[in-house]
DNA sequence: TCCAGTTTTCTAGCATCGCTAGGATTGCTA
DNA sequence: TAGCAATCCTAGCGATGCTAGAAAACTGGA
């Protein structure tokens, strides 16, 4: 029974593999190169093998690295808490830029990751977690949540245009600036 | 002479006949349902035909569907400009949800449109003028650019956000009012 | 140790994609 | 009307995601 176990193992690791291959070759030559011909080869298996560990073909390893992402936005996200607003926002918005190709597998790609409902995965809820950690606090007259989901969406605004070269390059520092400024002081 | 008039006239025609058969196609079943196959058959005539419009190809499509939407999205800021912080916002967020698709190639898809540069298409500058508008009036110390750049960040991230349905959804309106009280006040 | 039976893996191929070369057709000019 | 030029289409290339069916490897019982 031990060799069954062990092929499990090694069946659950191949499995890492596949979607550790696919982060980085996305990361470094763009999503659009990460093809399940190319996937195949890396971790030197044919391409049915991938719709083995992931029936839901390239879409589901993409949702998979997106999942690890958000796992470690939380976990960066819950290093700077101590920082506060700016702290937060300075670490989500580098860590956008760290790993750009795995924000947009979690964002702008696998738009099969809903949020703010029942069965939306744990890891996602701790990186809003992160977030709402810093934003409750300066809430005021807000609602926290909806104050947090507003911050939220004014930092991924800020990377997505910035990425698209729709932002001027120069002010970038100083956009951060004034969002930790309307976001971080309280509202009466 | 006339003759070849007519035919100059026909194929200018035929051109932005291409771009709104992509566009409707779009809006109807989403970008990848737009194939040069069924954008040929739409303009009843053979695959090539697209390619001497558009060297660029599909990409060079979606890129003028998406100065179309710059156009129109500044006409509909301008409109709005009456009606402050408040009413632009509001008639940007309705842009965007009534026109997904094009919204989508003007800043998810046709990174090729570069902003804040000496060759940014006009109507793209006019776009961005629509919301410096309402916005400078209210900068107090921050440099009206950048509150602007930052003011438009927060309604893309909602946006995009949004749709992807990683905010939730009852909240809708909460969080477009919490937008205009943040940006909206002065701020020494 | 060998032999079924099961599981795993690969080869080969399908439909579709964006795009293009080269020939056929059309329209213009002299 | 003959020759030329512009226009258009047929056919096909390489590559994509994905899958069916054959081949191989491993499993557990005689």
């Amino acid at each position: 029974m031990t060799q069954r176990q062990r092929r499990v193992r090694d069946q659950a690791e191949r499995g890492r593999r596949i979607v550790a291959a696919a982060r980085e070759l996305a990361e470094a030559e763009g999503w659009d190169a990460v093809t399940t011909r190319r996937l195949a080869a890396l971790i030197e298996y044919s391409q049915p093998v991938l719709y083995s560990h992931f029936p839901g073909g390239k879409d589901a390893i993409m949702t998979a690295a997106a999942l690890e992402g958000f796992a470690e936005l939380a976990e960066v996200l819950a290093a700077a808490r101590d920082r506060g607003v700016a702290g937060v926002a300075g670490a989500y918005v580098e860590f956008a830029e760290a790993k750009p190709a795995l924000y947009d597998a979690m964002f702008t790609l696998a738009s099969e990751l809903p949020f703010a409902r029942d069965d939306t995965p744990e890891v996602m809820q701790e990186a809003y977690a992160g977030l709402f950690a810093v934003v409750a606090p300066v809430a005021g007259d807000d609602t926290a949540g909806t104050l947090t989901e507003v911050f939220w969406s004014t930092l991924h605004g800020l990377i997505t245009l910035d990425r698209g070269r729709r932002l001027s390059p120069e002010h970038r520092d100083e956009r951060l600036a004034l969002v930790v400024a309307r976001f971080g002081a309280r509202a009466g």
